[in-house]
DNA sequence: TAGGACTCAACC
DNA sequence: GTTGAGTCCTAT
C-alpha cells in the first residue's frame, strides 16, 4: 500500500466514530507500532476521560479537518476484529436513514462490553471424584447432601449450580473450599455445536421444494436477492427456508433467523433441533452478560454457523454472513420504538445488499408494503399454496354482537358460549382472542366518578386480579388495589369497566364450569420455562379453553385446538393510526390460522359490532386479496405507505408549557415545500408519558421528496432548551 | 475571600 | 455526555 520508507515525521492520522452521541467524528493520531485499520475498535483520549469509538474511512465521515498538533495519539485498539465494511455501511445508512446519531446506531453493534475485552476464562465447577478409602469425609449437612444428589453430571457456575441444586451460593463455596467440588478452568468463547445440514432433510411437497430449490440457488449465487415468501398458516414456510439455511451451513456461511418476539422461540428452537441437530446461537436482550459476550464473539469470529435473535442481532458484526430470514415478517414487533426507531424487517433488507446475500421475508399476512415491493418486481414472491398434510382452512363465521349480544356484563355471545360448549363436551380446545392484558381496562369509583389514572401518563390504570394490583402499561407503574376510593374513601365502591383476558377468562368459567382455562398473556408466560410448561400442557391435553393476547396469534399449533373466538374484532380499528385495518386483519388472520391445524376442521367465531367493515367482510370471505386491494386504495389516496411516507416529530418535556412552546417554535420554522405537508403540533394522543409532556408534529411526504433532508435542514439549527427533547420517527407504527 | 450554584463551550 | 473554566453570589 503506501511506500516503506515514508520520512519519519509522517503523523498517522485516522478519523474515529466515538460513541457519544453529542460528539461528532474526531480525528486521532496512532502512535507509532500500533496496528489500525477501518472498523477497529479503539480507545482514545477525551479531555481527561477515556473513550471508545470505531475507526472510520474519512470520505464516509466527513468533518473539520483539524491541524496535526491539536492530534491525540489513540491509547488501544481492542482486542476484537474490526467491524466489516458491509456492517459499517449499515450502520451509516441506519443513522442517515432514522434521523438518528451514527453513535447511537454503532453502540447497537458494539452491544456486549465484555466481549470486547478480548478472550477469558471462567471457572466452572462440578461434583469432585469421590474420595479415597481412608481418607476423612467432609461433614455432610442436610443442604451438602441435597447438592451432591442434585449435581450428579452437571458443570457451572457457582450460581447456575446454587439454581439448580436449591441451596444458596454460600453452601457450595463451603463445599468447594471442602474438597467436594472441584473448580475446572473453561474459555468464556467456548464453541457452540455445529448445527448439521443433513441431520435430518425433510420430505417436501412440490410447492415446498420449489421454494426451497429457489432459496438454495439464491444461498448458492451469493448475490442480493430479496424475497417474499407469502403462504397461509400451516403451508410448511418454516420448513422452506430451512432448506437455505441448510446451504448455507454447507458453504460454511452464517446466518441470520429474526425473530418478533422471544417468547415465540421455545417452539421455533425445537423445530430448529428437530432439523439440523443442535441448538442455533440466541441473541435476544435478556442474555446474561456471559452468553451475550460467548455468541457477540462467536458471531463476529464467524464461529456462530446460525444466530436467531430478536431484531437487535441485525447490527452484530457477522464475519462471513450468507443468508438473513425475518420470519412473521408483517410483525409490527420488528419496529423499534424508542432510542433509533429503526424498522428490523427494513434494515434486514438492507443488511441484505450491503452484505451481497438472499433475505427472505417470510409471512402469512405480508405487510401491504413488502406485497407491493413484491409486486413490482423488486422482491421475488414465493407462494405456498396449501395447508401442509392436507390440513384445511377454518371456516369463519362472523357474530354480529348488535343481533346476537350477549348477557350484560359479559362478553360472550350466546353463539360463541354454544360452540365453546360444544368443543368441551367433544374434548377440543378452543382459543379466545383478545388483545388485552389484565382484567379491565379501566377502573372507576361508583360513588364518585372518580377513574384511576396514572400519575406520568395519559393512560388509565388496568387492574390485574392475578396480582392483585392496577398497572400503567406505558411506564410500568404499578400500585395496589386500594380498599377505599382515593377520591371520597367510600369502601368498597370500585367497578371494573371493560374486558381483559383475566375477565373473559372469569366468564369463561363462570359459563363452562369445570372447564380447564388458561390465561396466556406477557403477564402469565414470562419465561422460557412458563412458556414449556403451557405448551406441555396444551399438546397433553390438559387445558380445554386458552384465552390469550397476541402472544398466541402465532408460533404454536395444538392439534386438538379446533374453534377460535376473536371477542373484539372492532378493538383493533380504534384510535385511528394509518395500519390499523391492516394490523386487524393480519391478527385476526394469524389467529384464525390456530384452529384445525392437524386432521380435525377449524372453525372461527369473529364478534364485531360492524360486521360490514371492509376488514371483517374480508375476513368472513376469506378473500386477502380484496382486502389487500381495498387497503391500498385508500392508502393510495391517503399519501400513505407505501405510496407517500410519514414521519412524526415529538417534542417532550418534563414542563408542559415548555413543550408546548418548543412545539410552536418547530411548527414556526417548518418547511414550505410542494411534495411535503406538515399538520401540528399538536398534543400527542398519548399527551403525558413516563413523566413527560408530548406535542407532536406529522411529516406526510411524497415519494419524490427528500424526506430525511428536509427534516434535519429543519430541525438541525433549532435551538431549544437543555430539558426539551425532539424525537424523529421515520415510517412510524406507533402514533401514540 | 472561600465556596457553592450555575452557565457554557470544548472535547480531536 | 462530561468536564473545567468562568461568572455571579452569599456566608463568614
Amino acid at each position: 500500500m503506501s511506500p516503506p520508507s515514508i520520512s519519519h515525521k509522517t503523523i498517522r492520522r485516522v478519523r474515529v466514530a466515538v460513541l457519544n452521541a453529542a460528539l461528532g467524528p474526531l480525528d486521532y493520531r496512532v502512535p507509532e507500532g500500533m496496528a489500525v485499520e477501518p472498523g477497529a475498535v479503539v480507545m482514545a483520549p477525551l479531555g481527561p476521560r477515556q473513550i471508545m469509538g470505531v475507526v472510520w474511512e474519512p470520505e464516509h465521515l466527513p468533518g473539520e479537518t483539524v491541524p496535526d498538533a491539536r492530534l491525540r495519539p489513540l491509547l488501544s485498539v481492542l482486542p476484537v476484529a474490526p467491524l466489516p465494511a458491509p456492517l459499517r455501511r449499515l450502520i451509516e445508512w441506519t443513522a442517515d436513514y432514522y434521523c438518528a446519531g451514527l453513535a447511537q446506531v454503532a453502540r447497537m453493534a458494539l452491544s456486549s462490553s465484555a466481549a470486547l475485552q478480548g478472550g477469558r476464562m471462567m471457572t466452572e465447577y462440578r461434583l469432585s471424584p469421590p474420595p479415597a478409602e481412608g481418607t476423612p469425609a467432609p461433614r455432610l449437612t442436610p443442604q451438602r447432601a441435597q447438592a451432591m444428589e442434585r449435581l450428579a453430571g452437571q458443570q457451572a457456575t457457582i450460581r447456575e449450580l446454587a439454581e439448580m441444586a436449591g441451596v444458596s451460593d454460600a453452601v457450595l463455596r463451603g463445599m468447594a473450599n471442602a474438597g467436594l467440588l472441584e473448580a475446572v478452568a473453561v474459555d468464556c468463547d467456548r464453541p457452540y455445536p455445529a448445527p448439521d445440514p443433513g441431520f435430518a432433510v425433510p420430505a417436501l411437497s412440490g410447492d415446498q421444494q420449489a421454494a426451497a430449490d429457489e432459496f438454495v440457488g439464491a444461498v448458492g449465487a451469493g448475490k442480493f436477492a430479496p424475497f417474499l415468501l407469502d403462504g397461509v398458516t400451516g403451508s410448511g414456510k418454516t420448513e422452506c427456508y430451512f432448506e437455505g439455511v441448510a446451504q448455507a451451513i454447507r458453504e460454511s456461511r452464517q446466518v441470520l433467523v429474526l425473530l418478533p418476539e422471544i417468547a415465540l422461540t421455545q417452539n421455533f428452537l425445537r423445530r430448529f433441533e428437530a432439523r439440523f441437530g443442535v441448538a442455533p446461537v440466541l441473541w435476544h436482550s435478556a442474555l446474561k452478560s456471559a452468553e451475550r459476550r460467548r455468541a457477540w464473539r462467536a458471531v463476529s469470529e464467524g464461529r456462530a454457523a446460525v444466530v436467531v435473535g430478536a431484531r437487535s442481532a441485525l447490527f452484530l458484526p457477522y464475519a462471513n454472513l450468507g443468508l438473513i430470514v425475518v420470519d412473521e415478517a408483517h410483525e409490527t414487533s420488528f419496529k423499534q420504538d424508542d432510542g433509533v426507531r429503526y424498522n428490523g424487517r427494513d434494515v434486514a433488507v438492507i443488511r441484505a445488499r450491503f452484505e451481497g446475500i438472499p433475505v427472505i421475508l417470510a409471512s402469512a399476512t405480508p405487510a401491504l408494503e413488502s406485497l407491493t415491493l413484491a409486486e413490482t418486481g423488486v422482491y421475488t414472491r414465493i407462494v405456498l399454496g396449501d395447508r401442509f398434510g392436507g390440513a384445511t382452512m377454518p371456516t369463519i363465521t362472523v357474530v354480529d354482537l348488535t343481533l346476537d349480544p350477549p348477557e350484560r356484563g359479559h362478553w360472550l355471545a350466546p353463539s360463541l358460549v354454544q360452540a365453546l360448549r360444544e368443543r368441551l363436551a367433544k374434548g377440543e380446545q378452543s382459543l379466545l382472542f383478545l388483545n388485552r392484558r389484565g382484567y379491565a381496562p379501566l377502573t372507576l369509583c361508583r360513588h364518585c366518578g372518580y377513574r384511576f389514572q396514572c400519575g406520568s401518563c395519559s393512560a388509565w390504570l388496568v387492574e390485574h386480579r392475578l396480582s392483585r394490583r392496577l398497572a400503567c402499561h406505558h411506564c410500568g407503574h404499578e400500585q395496589p388495589v386500594p380498599p377505599a376510593c382515593p377520591e371520597c374513601g367510600e369502601p368498597d365502591c370500585l367497578v371494573a369497566c371493560g374486558p381483559g383476558v383475566e375477565r373473559i377468562a372469569d366468564e369463561v368459567a363462570e359459563v363452562l364450569p369445570g372447564a380447564r382455562i388458561a390465561v396466556v398473556t406477557s403477564d402469565t408466560l414470562n419465561s422460557p420455562e412458563k412458556i414449556s410448561a403451557f405448551v406441555a400442557a396444551a399438546e397433553g391435553g390438559e387445558i380445554d379453553v386458552i384465552v390469550g393476547t397476541q402472544l398466541v396469534t402465532k408460533g404454536y399449533h395444538f392439534p386438538d385446538l379446533t374453534l377460535v373466538g376473536v371477542v373484539d374484532a372492532d378493538l383493533g380499528l380504534e384510535g385511528g393510526d394509518l395500519r390499523a385495518g391492516e394490523r386487524s386483519y393480519q391478527q385476526i388472520a394469524q389467529v384464525s390460522g390456530r384452529a384445525g391445524r392437524a386432521a380435525k376442521p377449524g372453525e372461527v367465531l369473529i364478534q364485531t359490532r360492524h360486521p360490514k367493515a371492509p376488514v371483517i367482510a374480508a375476513l368472513a370471505k376469506g378473500d386477502r386479496d380484496a382486502f389487500y386491494a381495498a387497503e391500498s386504495a385508500s392508502r393510495r389516496s391517503a399519501g400513505a405507505p407505501p405510496f407517500g411516507r410519514w414521519a412524526a416529530i415529538i417534542v417532550s418535556s418534563e414542563d408542559e408549557a415548555e413543550a408546548k412552546e418548543a412545539a410552536r417554535a418547530i411548527g414556526g420554522t417548518r418547511p414550505n415545500l410542494p411534495d411535503v405537508a406538515i399538520l401540528g403540533p399538536a398534543p400527542a394522543p398519548m399527551s403525558m408519558l413516563r413523566g413527560r409532556y408530548r406535542y407532536r408534529l406529522l411529516v406526510n411526504a411524497r415519494r419524490s421528496a427528500q424526506l430525511q433532508a428536509v427534516i434535519r435542514a429543519w430541525l438541525d439549527p433549532l435551538r431549544l432548551p437543555p430539558g426539551v427533547r425532539v424525537g424523529v420517527d421515520i415510517d412510524p407504527y406507533s402514533f401514540v
